[in-house]
DNA sequence: TTAATATTTCAATATTTTTTGAAAGTTTGA
DNA sequence: TCAAACTTTCAAAAAATATTGAAATATTAA
């Protein structure tokens, strides 16, 4: 494999990929390329490479930086934005693991969290509801501290230590 | 809030959550019906509360024992099938994230390997292409691990003392 | 202030995904 | 074996989502 099936095979991956992680396709191959490329790239740029229109590439540049994975940078003298991702992957991850919190986690716990507290009637689909949606609110609090938190910060330290103490 | 409210609220909730775990409207709110289901239902209880035709009913409920988290149950001296979920939401946890590894993460991870391993040819572009696929394989492998040990099994010692540890 | 360059917006269009429903298939009791 | 009860399949239709491209907007250099 060469240079140019490598890269091309990582970007419809990860573009295929990004529905897994709640974005669409052209959003994730934009994201994947500026992640392989040493420089900062242009709109222009990013449309050659990926076969993608204008109005395309801008908006999903845009959800890009509001995830705050893509940042726009100026060259000097130079008119034209030029755009980077995230380089880091730890911190990428920080970063995507935050936004899925904020936008997803954080709102289903507070509707498990509601209907989890509506009146015991003593009927048994009323007790099941109560059962299940406390049980799955419980369950998501965790998935948040722990992603929050474990994936959070100070990370390499506590990743290394539990793998080591699983694998 | 009354059990029918708190029941529709479930199930939307749900429905537009499945999207996020990677499954669609239907099959996420059939599984939230037969989640707070005390009893088994039928075929033509799932069409009639969700509203939803016999085909798309009989495909996604295919698809949800595919994932390994409904099951069909026999009544005796009927004809008719009916379902259940699995009720733990700890073994619910377990099944997807084994059947999101296998579907998703593995996949992934063995084209990761293979752009990461082309040959380096000194040039600034692939140097940057093997740094971050290897980066990204890297923790894809963690993630792996993580979710098919952590998760795995023996669930609730590890990440009760996980919680207490960050929390 | 103008004109050139660059970016954003958004209605129209294209594509993808989901859903329907009727025909085909299956199972079972008589 | 038949026929009733039930389930599955799949082509067509509908719905949801993504993409285009041109007009509107913004930015800057002269």
């Amino acid at each position: 494999m060469n240079y140019d099936e490598a890269k091309n095979k990582f970007i419809s991956t990860w573009g295929s990929l990004g529905t897994l992680w709640g974005i669409n396709k052209a959003m994730a191959q934009i994201h994947a390329l500026l992640l392989i490329s040493p420089e900062p790239l242009s709109m222009e740029d990013i449309m050659e490479q990926l076969q993608i229109s204008r109005g395309n590439t801008s908006m999903n540049l845009r959800q890009l930086m509001d995830w705050g994975i893509v940042f726009k940078e100026n060259k000097m003298g130079e008119r034209k934005e030029y755009f980077t991702s995230e380089k880091d992957v730890q911190e990428l991850a920080r970063q995507i693991a935050k936004e899925r919190s904020r936008r997803e986690l954080q709102p289903t716990i507070k509707i498990l969290k509601d209907v989890s507290n509506i009146d015991e009637d003593g009927t048994a689909k009323t007790k099941e509801l109560i059962k299940q949606t406390k049980a799955l609110h419980e369950m998501a609090d965790t998935l948040d501290t722990l992603m929050n938190r474990v994936i959070g910060q100070d990370h390499n330290w506590i990743t290394k230590a539990l793998v080591k103490l699983i694998k």
